[in-house]
DNA sequence: TTTATACTCTACCATGTCAATAGAGTTTAT
DNA sequence: ATAAACTCTATTGACATGGTAGAGTATAAA
């Protein structure tokens, strides 16, 4: 059930442009460091967001990345289908890269009746939530005291 | 955001399982070919399950597999974690398979932060369900005229 | 117009995981 | 005894993942 790293750094990249959203442009060496992405993997990644049409590029010395539309009209959902793919656990039960699973009768299969229910439920946190609220997320812990953050154990 | 073949597997073969709780010992045979699921890598699975405690098996001739506790007991989230690990998204927020990530400041992290909304919606709906509601779940499905299922595209 | 900075593109690699297969047991009902 | 069935440990091949490398191209500033 996991996101991979690829994913992750994706919306961490996103998180910093959409915090700078609106000024100059962002280098990629800047997120990198902010972050701890290893700059030559975030390139890649911040390329391919670019493709998909969800940061911009500028070249040459002062170059560097933009959100390409307003973050409070980037879901998180939409990030990690372009980067990474289904959003859903087991993929017949994706909208987008639905495959056919091994089942006897998918459509009365229990498992994938079950499926369903959590692709929805993540769907209801991934596809609600954007850039713009991460960004509004971080502003808030950012101004919370450290004692009344949780500590995971 | 994937379920490996493996849980499904595991899942798949409880459900075989559950439907023939109370009843005789299940060869692996038998749910091996019910369910399409190579013979040979059940086996497998389904001995990680007896280590669990899930299931419980009987050797020999009229050998086979049953539940080792009533199915209303088990937790689709238990089984996931017992035969693939972590239910949540990314493991900085996982309970029993935390790990630190790479982010500056993980009590300050936005993304964390929707993730953590994220695995609780995964729990609310793996955690609450159990091996039990998909059996009755499969019933109901099998009950259900064609017409009222529903196909994805 | 040179130069340094930063993005672009393609290729590559090392590792690990996943799904599956294989083989040599051990157990037990008949 | 024997055949059906579980048990345990190894191994394999394919693929994805995370990351590195290098040779470009664009552009602001000196």
């Amino acid at each position: 059930m996991k996101l991979s790293v690829r994913g992750e750094y994706a919306l961490r990249a996103l998180l910093v442009l959409g915090l700078h959203f609106g000024g100059e442009v962002v280098p990629i060496q800047m997120i990198s460091e902010e972050q701890n992405i290893p700059k030559r993997f975030l390139e890649q990644i911040l390329n391919d967001l670019k493709v998909t049409g969800a940061v911009e590029s500028k070249r040459g010395i002062a170059g560097g990345y933009r959100l390409a539309r307003a973050p409070q009209e980037i879901s998180l959902a939409s990030i990690i289908r372009h980067v990474e793919g289904a959003l859903a656990p087991i993929s017949c039960v994706s909208e987008r890269f639905y495959e056919k699973c091994s089942c006897p009768d998918e459509a009365r299969c229990a498992i994938r009746n079950v499926m369903k229910d959590v692709r929805s439920k993540i769907l209801e946190v991934m596809g609600t939530i954007t850039v713009a609220d991460l960004c509004a997320r971080a502003q808030k812990l950012a101004e919370e005291p450290a004692t009344a953050l949780d500590y995971v154990i």
